[in-house]
DNA sequence: GATGAATGAGACTTCATTCAT
DNA sequence: GATGAATGAAGTCTCATTCAT
């Protein structure tokens, strides 16, 4: 990315590279063994020091949210879209799934959701706060459309797909949560009273 | 290898005391710590030997199990009584409470709930595999009734409440959790349409 | 556990029994476990209490010994009979390959030969004593005949079989440590000089 | 947590330095307790941390190794000498002698030559398989000279040897080994006929 | 900045042995 | 005599984290 070429000079101790290739070790180290897989298998991977990875990102929760920085801003862009151009309800349901279905690819992930989620952590305001909004402006929308109800809010919302979700380890998991997370959306929608 | 506590006397071959005792401590001890506290400081609180520990559980799930049982018993007690007397969501909403409550109030607890969830699980099976039972009792009802959809059973129901209450360490996450699970069972219900 | 049928008086607590059953279980337990298995398990497979073995044998030595005795006075009477009939030499040679036939089918035998070679052990002076006596009336006898050398005895002799057969974990041990104890006979054997 | 040992300071990160303490330390224990001795022990000598010892050495058998690679290799070359100075049957005989010498010198070492003789182990390719191919050439000498037979191979013979000094507990015992290697030995040479 | 050695807590487990009932 | 609960030492191994170089 940098000026590549120093006279040879000590190859520059370059520390974004490091980052990069720490970043990139994870997200395989934690796909391959999930998350709470060891730190050390991390920098194995990376062929680095353990000492660069503390440097770098002094908990594993830094870590996580880094590693799934990306995934997460694609994931809110998703919603931003999504927002503009549909139903409110079914533009809600659909970034839910698509939720689903990212936890269910990046097997780590969810860890990075739980940071989401935890409106302790620190950390959590960062990055992995657009998450929450995302969902806020989301349910927004279908409130003004008088659609869904208002006292449940993004926050909680993204609790209830991060605790369904950290409990994936039986089969057929996706499609319990897929439906538990649909009537949850129904139970959300205001009711019509049929009555003219 | 010599008795190092001569005060206290070998007090008697009473497995059942010392069986007390460890469920006593843990009890004290995961409320303390959380699931997944050391089971050395859980002999230590009991002022007995590791060994004892493993004749007595010889797995960590066991001791969840035997540790939360009798409150696993009294929430099925609970459930089966509520099934026979109420309106059929109504009992339904009123166990799911119940249920947030207890884990409210028990630290370690979310880890029984989340051996009766595991379907995966040999153990839960045993006294935990009743806590599905009593909502599948109780979703039965209300389906037989008429008045719910008979879409999600309640192994995943379960799942639904254990993973939003693995997530309980912000302020507030009792009255959140409440809010979505009654969410969920009003997505639950079935709609009834105004006019034929 | 506990005798179920007090009318029929109690089952007389049958000492010698119990006796027989441990060292069936722990014949079997041996053999598939090898030495150096859990006394625990000895147990679990005779259905009766670590007292009890205690109270029959009161080491682990003692239970080898006893465990194995009847097959060692076989190998003793198999010697005897073999050195009244046989050239003393083949007579010497055959005993050692039935001794290595029988470690190589009895798993745990080769403790109850190890205690047989330990002269320092209290124990080894009693039934297993009687190897290194077969031994030594064997190699008396060829020694007699002018056919074998006097510088190793007995003692040695079965010193030599049973560390060989303590490292039986290679494929093809028993063909290797015959083949050793062959060369050492061969060793034995007075040279005949070649002139007439 | 904190370090309890401030007199001493936090040393280096000299790793050679610790590596050759818990060398020293092994030895030492090993000679005092035997093979088997509790690798805490080892540490507790050292005045390191059990994690150090698995670093340098993760697992017993590398440690038994490494502790004894150096006597092994001085061994190993004290085998080549002699190979190349002496009568071949008096030098594999001599080179058993050291062989005895060496287990009866160093208690733990058996231990690193029982891995040697081990076929199935991994780690006795390395260092350890040298004494196997020393005994191999040892013997291919004498064999090439037509001095002992060709049935018994390297591997064999330190089988024997080592099975042998297993059972070292009794008094007199390198008296016996020696004694009966000698006969094996003779029993290996090929007899010569008296007349042509 | 980078490194990785050092550390020690602690998880989990197995057993031999004792001894109260 | 029989029982088996109790005990705790010991052993294995894994990690997160610190810090000297």
């Amino acid at each position: 990315m940098e000026t590549p070429k120093p006279p040879e000079r000590k190859p520059r101790s370059d520390a974004a590279r490091n980052r990069e290739r720490l970043l990139a070790a994870a997200k395989l180290v934690f796909a391959r063994t999930g998350p709470g897989a060891s730190l050390d298998a991390v920098v194995r991977e990376a062929g680095l020091g353990i000492g660069t990875l503390y440097r770098h990102f002094p908990t594993r929760e830094a870590l996580y949210e880094a590693v799934y920085r990306r995934d997460i801003e694609q994931l809110v862009t998703l919603g931003a879209d999504a927002s503009a151009a549909r139903d409110p309800v079914a533009a809600l349901r659909d970034w839910l799934h698509a939720m689903i279905d990212v936890v269910a690819t990046k097997k780590g992930m969810i860890a990075a959701f739980a940071l989401a989620a935890d409106t302790t952590s620190a950390i959590s305001a960062r990055s992995t706060g657009a998450v929450t909004q995302a969902l806020d402006r989301l349910l927004a929308r279908a409130v003004a459309a008088g659609r869904v109800r208002s006292d449940i809010d993004g926050t909680e919302l993204l609790l209830a797909v991060v605790g369904m979700c950290m409990l994936r380890d039986q089969p057929g998991w996706q499609a319990s949560v897929t439906r538990l997370i649909d009537t949850l959306v129904d139970g959300l929608e205001v009711r019509r009273t049929g009555a003219p």
